[in-house]
RNA sequence: GCGGAGGUUGCCGAGCCAGGUUAAAGGCGACAGACUCAAGAUCUGUUUCCGUAGGGUUUCGCCGGUUCAAAUCCGGCCCUCCGCACCA
């Protein structure tokens, strides 16, 4: 068992991976993610980080001065909320962070750390730490040095800065903006907020709110398809159920109760009078917009007074509910028809009687009905000649017609509602609220777009296929809320009221590490960091006398800045594409000069556990400094440098972990058994050399377009298999890995660093395998050696499909190699000239000709290669085995270039 | 629906961009053998079907096309997965 800590200590104290500002020198940045400090980490976020820890330690390998930064996120509302549930004794959260800090502690100690989890920076730092720790186990070659978090005050000077640069370039717009709300608390909500949030998503669906004039109100029907409106026959609503008569711009409305408080978060103007009695409503008639007909109220126990406005325009002609609450109330009414379409399947009438719908409380086959019917007509209908401007268009863009139209005449109104019935956590309703003054940062701008563009043409992706994502991505963001009322981060410096998002404070923070101590430094000597000083050092602008103070460090920053940055590559996974990576271009493109782009992405696949999704509440969430103790650092290395490609999705079980646990003890055993000898290399160790220095080109190809799986598969799997056929063919392993071990340690350090130090350590020397420099080694390569190897092998196989076929064991096999006028005739053979062929050799044409293909003249002298493997093939077959020269004719079976004869004896 | 990826031999998963050397890498599983008191591990071989001589045969979602030649190129269809926003 390779002692891990041992190395992970020795790097650190000899400080390796902290590398100096060489000028000349190049460089590679590699970044990742920074972990969110919410929590300990599992399998899944350990992909993107060993990645990024595997490309550094390639980098370095390849003579690269590389710097690998890390720093922590803590800004956003989540680590608030744990806080909160954890204050307020929510028994899941408190078990979970029990769970977490239980790794790190025991007993008594583990209940005072939960207690202090009550404040959330508590929280935010304790988990910062504890990442450091596990990032060291797993033996990061991470520079400690540029750690920062987002809740830092230096780093808020920059955010801020990045803000006022956004806004000079009007990039920053506020207005309204509906959001996911709790009535109870009188805040926005997230995700996490959400009951079963993250399992059933909850979004924000917007409705047009038709307003019906009445004698004294309007009555207010909101319907996500105001196309319909020249079909209306009447109205329903519920008699059950609560209506109050609301004042909203001056205006006179009636909707359910449950409604108004809605409305009344969306709208500045709106107040509630009076309670309705529902039954005022069933005697009064009201009016369409639009077609001007007087219609009628009636009651169905179908509408729910918490959806929409608790009153519901009726479209029997193209509404299923509306179709089956007509019939089944007896009501006489005519049928409007507005809108046709080719399948007369889909009519409400054939929908209903084919699935069986017989009242309005077969609630699951009217919905199902219903979302056929309507995504049916949404693309293939046509409004009919009988509604008006809209006669004739399609459904789609009626819709965005009429509803212009309803709003512009102010006969209708956006009405917002969430996609389902949602509770919060502590079960306080979710409903949609429109905030009035919404910071956004405005990702439409085209100018802005069309720079974005241009750096993603320049920019390497992996796999390349995500750049015309990338391009998809750029073209469809729009604004984007970049603040928030709540939550830990950085104050808005144009509006102290708001906290700037947490993914909007992280888009160009990788420019940040490079400088990150000196920015440090100034805030102390100055208290905060002026723009004057940023805009020396991020955008090289001339620095007022006044901040002389400050100068040399802020020139040492510049300097630092210019060497490091920008980012060549950086490590992220999926799910980052339409947020943060896309931010992170527009963000470069806004803010920060050309040079200082970034280089790349390199896009990593999912990582599952046991086939599902990894959640906290499934319980597949394995812990990862668990498996770093359970069974090593390196093995959980080689796991995602090997089990899968990185664009494809990893799924973490057992059953392939035993197997990588396999492969990596074969390597170990190799490496320990080795004992140094050097003893001239015969034939086959030179053939290990050789094939050896083949794979490692093939390796460094692999590693420089980022193929890590296959690069590791190959100097891996590859290596050991070479190795074996050492041992087979009675060759010394000793020897053979002699010849190569310093570049296989090398290059597998960048995934099994710690096993390699180790035997570094053992059999080479003491320096560190893990800044070592990989020689490639080209003239080692010797083609004929490798050609003739694989000829053996071709041979050894077509006398094992022989004896497979006669299913006899072989008293001796005699191989007889091809004379100098089969070579002759397949030359001539090759050049075209068959007519040039001798006379006497005619007769072999056709056998030549019908094997042709698997023929070829080899650059070695086969007799000579059979001849020094007797003894290998007279080993494996267990019998006696003759090499001779053969020639054309002279028995039934003719040998050929690269197809000696064979004759086995029984 | 829009955008992206994909459907390969018992399973996982390469190959497809640059058509032939592909019955199709590698791993897992299964089977046989070696080692072992035994099991495990390891090693060797087999793993579409047929075959007493290195051969033949049928296969790469479905249908069709291009070509001397297609898992690979083109067209259509069916199916699966991912993203679609204010959330880290």
């Amino acid at each position: 068992m390779i002692d891990e800590g041992k190395w992970q200590k020795a790097w650190m104290e000899a400080r390796i991976f902290e590398p100096a500002v060489i000028p000349g020198k190049k460089k590679f940045m590699v970044t990742v993610p920074w972990p969110y400090t919410n929590g300990s980490l599992h399998v899944g976020h350990g992909r993107t980080y060993t990645t990024g820890d595997i490309v550094a330690r390639y980098k370095r390998m390849r003579g690269f001065n590389v710097l690998y930064p890390m720093g922590f996120h803590q800004s956003g509302t989540p680590i608030h909320a744990f806080s909160d549930k954890i204050a307020r004794g929510d028994p899941g959260t408190v078990e979970t962070y029990r769970a977490y800090v239980s790794q790190y502690v025991e007993g008594e100690k583990i209940n005072e750390i939960l207690e202090s989890f009550k404040k959330p920076e508590n929280i935010a730092s304790y988990f910062s730490k504890a990442t450091v720790n596990d990032f060291t186990s797993l033996g990061f070659s991470i520079d400690w040095r540029f750690k920062f978090t987002s809740a830092e005050p230096a780093y808020g000077d920059f955010v801020q800065w990045q803000f006022r640069r956004l806004n000079s370039r009007d990039y920053i717009k506020q207005g309204s903006y509906p959001i996911l709300y709790s009535m109870d608390d009188e805040n926005a909500v997230g995700e996490d907020d959400i009951a079963d949030g993250d399992i059933d998503k909850v979004s924000v669906e917007e409705f047009t709110a038709v307003k019906f004039k009445g004698e004294s109100y309007s009555i207010v029907a909101a319907s996500v398809r105001p196309e319909t409106i020249f079909g209306i026959t009447n109205l329903w609503v519920n008699m059950e159920a609560p209506y109050v008569l609301c004042l909203m711009d001056d205006e006179k409305i009636v909707v359910s109760k449950a409604s108004a408080e809605k409305l009344r978060r969306q709208h500045i103007n709106f107040s509630i009078l009076d309670d309705v009695d529902p039954k005022s409503l069933i005697e009064e008639r009201f009016k369409v917009p639009v077609t001007g007909d007087e219609i009628m109220v009636y009651h169905s126990s179908f509408v729910d007074p918490d959806n929409g406005t608790g009153i519901v325009y009726s479209v029997p002609g193209h509404s299923i509910w509306d179709y089956v609450a007509i019939k089944e109330s007896g009501i006489d009414l005519h049928m409007k028809k507005v809108i046709s379409f080719p399948d007369k399947q889909y009519s409400v009438e054939n929908l209903t009687n084919a699935r069986g719908i017989t009242s309005i409380s077969d609630t699951e086959k009217l919905s199902a009905a219903t979302q056929d019917l309507y995504k049916y007509e949404f693309y293939q209908g046509r409004m009919m000649d009988n509604c008006g401007s809209l006669s004739g268009m399609s459904v789609p863009e009626a819709r965005e017609k009429i509803k212009g139209e309803l709003l512009e005449s102010g006969d209708a109104f956006i009405f917002y509602e969430t996609s389902r019935k949602a509770q919060t956590r502590s079960g306080s309703k979710v409903i949609v609220a429109v905030l009035r003054d919404q910071w956004f940062i405005d990702y439409s701008n085209p100018e802005w777009k069309k720079e974005s563009h241009s750096l993603v043409d320049r920019m390497l992706f992996v796999p390349a296929f995500y750049k015309e994502n990338m391009h998809e991505t750029v073209e469809w963001i729009r604004e984007r809320p970049c603040a928030r009322r709540r939550g830990i981060g950085t104050k808005l410096p144009f509006d102290d009221r708001w906290v700037i998002e947490s993914l909007s404070d992280s888009t160009i923070y990788t420019s940040v590490y490079p400088v990150i101590d000196n920015l440090r430094k100034i805030r102390e000597i100055r208290g905060k960091i002026d723009d004057q000083v940023l805009d020396f050092i991020f955008l090289g602008a001339d620095m007022p006398p006044e901040y002389d103070d400050v100068r040399s460090i802020s020139e040492k920053a510049r300097n630092d800045l210019l060497y490091w940055y920008g980012c060549d590559l950086r490590v992220t996974s999926i799910p980052h594409l339409s947020n943060h990576l896309v931010f992170y271009i527009m963000n470069h493109v806004a803010v920060l000069p050309k040079r200082f782009e970034p280089g790349g992405l390199m896009i990593l696949g999912l990582v599952v556990s046991r086939g599902a999704k990894i959640g906290k509440s499934k319980g597949n969430a394995v812990n990862l400094l668990q498996v770093t103790k359970k069974y090593s650092a390196d093995v959980y290395r080689l796991y995602v440098a090997t089990v899968s490609d990185i664009n494809s999705q990893i799924d973490w079980n057992e059953e392939d972990l035993q197997t990588v646990i396999r492969g990596y003890e074969s390597i170990i055993s190799f490496l320990e058994r080795y004992r140094k000898d050097d003893s001239l290399p015969g034939h086959i160790e030179t053939w290990f050399e050789s094939k050896f220095y083949s794979t490692l080109e093939k390796f460094i190809q692999d590693m420089d377009s980022y193929s890590v799986r296959s690069a590791y598969v190959r100097i891996i799997f590859d290596v050991m298999n070479d190795l074996r056929r050492v041992e087979r063919r009675g060759g010394s392993v000793n020897v053979a890995l002699g010849l190569v071990l310093k570049e296989w340690l090398i290059s597998l350090s960048a995934v099994i660093p710690h096993a390699c130090e180790e035997y570094w350590h053992r059999y080479i020397s003491d320096t560190f395998v893990s800044i070592q420099v990989l020689s490639p080694g080209k003239d080692r390569i010797d083609g004929i050696l490798l050609e003739s190897e694989a000829y053996v092998d071709s041979v050894t196989e077509d006398i094992r499909e022989i004896l497979n076929v006669i299913r006899k064991k072989p008293s001796s096999i005699i191989i007889e190699t091809c004379d100098e006028s089969a070579r002759n005739l397949m030359k001539l053979a090759d050049e075209n000239r068959l007519s040039e062929i001798p006379q006497e050799l005619k007769r072999y044409i056709p056998e030549f000709m019908k094997i042709r293909r698997t023929l070829r003249i080899m650059n070695f002298d086969e007799y000579t290669v059979l001849e020094e493997n007797q003894e290998f093939f007279s080993r494996i077959f267990d019998c006696k085995v003759q090499i001779r020269k053969g020639m054309l004719g002279r028995s039934n079976k003719n040998s050929w270039p690269g197809r000696p004869a064979i004759h086995v004896e029984t």
